[in-house]
DNA sequence: ATTAAAATACCCCTTTAAGGGTTAGTTTTC
DNA sequence: GAAAACTAACCCTTAAAGGGGTATTTTAAT
């Protein structure tokens, strides 16, 4: 077992056996060692800084302080920790806030414990390990949509009101007439059932337009 | 080989070698089989409604119509396909390019040939298969900045902002006044050293404050 | 070669939002 | 109990947004 390959874990999850199964499925056939578990973040937060852990396995629903914010914290604490959500949220809002706020990982609680072992190498080498259902949700998360009503220059200049771009600089940007903007704006308006910035906006966020 | 687990692929890249590579290797240890490739897209485009495959792998760069514009039409004349980049471009921009553009799996062309198959596999199953380091920039891409000198309200009416609400809708949102929304949008400006909101909302994106 | 769609540009007009400066009370948090 | 955060209000000027209409040029598809 080389130092590279070493890492100490913490594991904190309300549910006994879980973290007693995974303590021991970690410690006996990975060279990775479970240094300590907590039941809740709250219980872990003063003690948290002796164990030096390397990788935190983390669940979202617990008494106290939730998962989700408890990984800014962990992240104040322990700056260069990698932490792995391991839970049964799976909804796309979860799952992107849980990575907002800083996890490395993340992962159903479904998922084979051979895969957790896999999971703690690959974000020690720098990837991003997620359940095959989990990425799905990223990824889509990601998407355009691409039955846009919107023509190209119109997607663009939309894009460029999302950056909150006022016409004058979306015209210098694209190198177009103010004008020119305007009258984008007015057929995207229309085109959207909308009659502000705002509302275009919104719809743009919940059709995925840009 | 049961019918659930069979799926045809076509191949378009402009190597050669590596075309054959992957066919052979697919074709002899997979239920998958390559019924089609091509040098590129703008060969493929009209001939692959022929081939109707189910999973198309897909390379950046190429002659002609790259990669990146590929996959909407690609998409457009098979609604149901699934793309898997296959490729050396592994900047964050164009992984996101890609995804946002429709595919559904990306991986650099390191990746060892049986982990192609694997990441065929999941896609059929509805997954979103990635390189680590892929997977990696995605979740960075999706990371909020932890040191975000901003407090919880101003993030959040900045926020707001970059969803074009203007003042008076952020107050109605967070049952505040108008005025001390705009008290905390003008502390805002001055943390961010900006002095519009297109400014504030660029510094935003830049540094993922929101 | 044609024609529909998209992109470009300009005019009128009114309303309202944005941004700068300044002060100050209240509530959290450490 | 001090500091930081959140709240709220007044002054002021300028710039932007949005609605109406019309018209030319460029691009893409048949």
């Amino acid at each position: 077992m080389n130092k590279t390959t070493e890492a100490k874990l913490v594991i904190i999850e309300d549910d006994q056996t879980i973290r007693e199964g995974y303590t021991y499925l970690i410690n006996n056939t990975s060279p990775y060692s479970v240094v300590n578990t907590y039941s809740s973040f709250d219980i872990a937060k003063n003690k948290i800084l002796k164990d030096q852990p390397d990788v935190i396995i983390l669940d979202i629903q617990m008494p106290g302080t939730n998962g989700i914010d408890a990984i800014p914290q962990l992240k104040k604490l322990l700056p260069q920790v990698y932490i792995i959500m391991l839970t049964v949220h799976e909804t796309e809002k979860i799952i992107l806030e849980a990575l907002a706020n800083g996890a490395s990982g993340y992962f159903t609680k479904n998922t084979p414990s051979s895969k957790i072992i896999d999971a703690i190498k690959e974000v020690l080498q720098g990837g991003g390990p997620m359940s095959p259902g989990v990425a799905k949700k990223v990824i889509t998360s990601l998407q355009k949509n691409p039955d846009s009503p919107l023509t190209k220059r119109e997607t663009q200049i939309l894009s460029l009101i999302t950056r909150g771009k006022d016409r004058s600089q979306i015209a210098t940007e694209l190198f177009i007439e103010t004008e020119t903007v305007k009258t984008h704006i007015k057929n995207i308006y229309v085109k959207l059932n909308v009659n502000s910035k705002a509302d275009a906006i919104k719809v743009a966020k919940n059709n995925r337009l840009v």
